[in-house]
DNA sequence: CGGTGAGTTCCATATAATGAAACTCGTTTT
DNA sequence: AAAACGAGTTTCATTATATGGAACTCACCG
């Protein structure tokens, strides 16, 4: 059969419905998800319940509407500890932030997408998981861009496939082609730029972290400075590159001995 | 028959796998999880592959062993902002701790735990998703005894149960009948103490968060100030009661039309 | 060189998921 | 007020899926 088989049985149609209600952002009502779903309606129903009584899934009575539930948060909290770069970083990206006074981000890849673990603000105060958890489009940030660039070939192209390629702003990357041109540039500089690709005004210079902090070590992560055209150019952004490859080394020294998430 | 049937079948048996992970909070090699489930090998390992490729769990095959994967970050980021009341008590939060300079956490009940979904560290820099996520017992915090009073009569018994009633210190509650006292005394004062009942030098005064902000509505959440008592004696910590409560009032009618987390 | 144990695959069987259809109940239409 | 409707829920025979005992592979150990 030519079917790529992606359904992994009934977990993986639980999983479907958990994006589809992720994916609206707000209370969802059984029948929107039906509509949406290839599922018949007693189907869907049943294996609502099941999430729902999992705590994966809290369900409002009065509104008959599905959101998110909160034992995902729990977790989540797990999750980041174990299997994320940030309690390994937390001293190298608090240092950075500190040195350069702009905002950190520290990153990793997930499923094509670029998934923010940890966050530095300069100024403002703290935003929790508002930040972390956040996801942001591979093609067109920098660190998304600075991962990319030095996966494995094979991973690289299907990363690349993943890719969206909206415009944002003029400056997006909006082929694959352009892309694997821009990326073949970065992983022979070793750095990358966003240039106002995904949000006009916002520049940042990015760095792949490399497991063992040595080139030839396979990227598990990334970390970029962020800043504003208002408050920095591309170059002086560029003359920071010391400090945050700096960094991008300790993390992935440190890290050495860590496994890959997928 | 006389069983319980908790289990919802293969979603249900696939998230016991996630909790085992969980639980580890370090890298699990399959032996391990084979030991400590019920499964028989087979399908142990055919869950454990399911629950990889769907990211909900990482597999390193140099080290052979599992951890929780990213995926369950994006969907807690999602779950947090939708279903908890952090994003809605955030201004207030953050008012009562530029007022009194503490440590300011908000909870929901989840389970029978108390789980953390936002902080405010007077001094100390931000932590991220090392506070939201993070669930404690029950039975000896203030925040806890504050939602448990106010719980509706059949619930509070049910998560009165579920608690370990541990000894952590001297104070710490250990028998369900004073537990339950407390928990009246507590539901005609309207606000809990932790008078260092989890953790030695640490207290807090905590409030219930009732929807609609007014008496009579369902809590949904709590807020507590915590000190140490090197900072602040239990009297002076009692002073900051009106504007504690106030702030309680506000998140609840601003949550007026939440949903209720199971 | 044979043994041991972790991890993986096989396959007949049992179990759990399926989905068409019927039902309930609250709301809207006539 | 009755009828029609639509969202949500339940039923039950059927089917697809998960199951798990056992056999296999492979690396390491004695």
């Amino acid at each position: 059969m030519a079917k790529p088989e992606r359904s992994d049985g009934t977990v993986g149609k639980a999983l479907e419905i958990l994006d589809a209600v992720a994916s609206k952002g707000r209370p969802v009502r059984f029948s929107e998800l039906l509509a949406e779903s290839p599922l018949p309606k007693a189907t869907l129903y049943r294996l609502l319940q099941t999430l729902t009584n999992q705590g994966l899934l809290a369900y409002d009575a009065e509104l008959h509407t599905y959101t998110l539930g909160l034992r995902l948060v729990r977790l989540a909290h797990q999750a980041w500890k174990q299997s994320s770069l940030a309690p390994i970083a937390r001293p190298h990206i608090d240092r950075l932030a500190a040195r350069t006074g702009e905002t950190i981000h520290l990153a990793q890849m997930d499923q094509g997408q670029v998934l923010y673990v940890d966050k530095r603000n300069a100024a403002q105060p703290i935003e929790m998981f508002a930040q972390a958890g956040k996801v942001g489009p591979g093609y067109c940030t920098g660190i998304g861009k600075a991962i990319m660039a030095f996966l494995e070939p094979a991973a690289r192209e299907a990363a690349i496939a993943r890719q969206a390629f909206l415009r944002h702003t003029p400056n997006t990357i909006t082929d694959p082609q352009t892309l694997a041109a821009e990326l073949e540039r970065i992983r022979a500089e070793g750095v990358a730029f966003d240039r106002e690709e995904h949000e006009p005004g916002i520049i940042c210079i990015a760095s792949p972290i490399l497991s063992g902090g040595a080139p030839g070590g396979r990227v598990i992560g990334g970390v970029s400075i962020t800043t504003s055209t208002a408050r920095r150019s591309l170059e002086e952004l560029a003359a920071l590159r010391p400090d945050l490859e700096e960094t991008a080394r300790a993390i992935g020294a440190d890290a050495a001995h860590w496994q890959f998430p997928a």
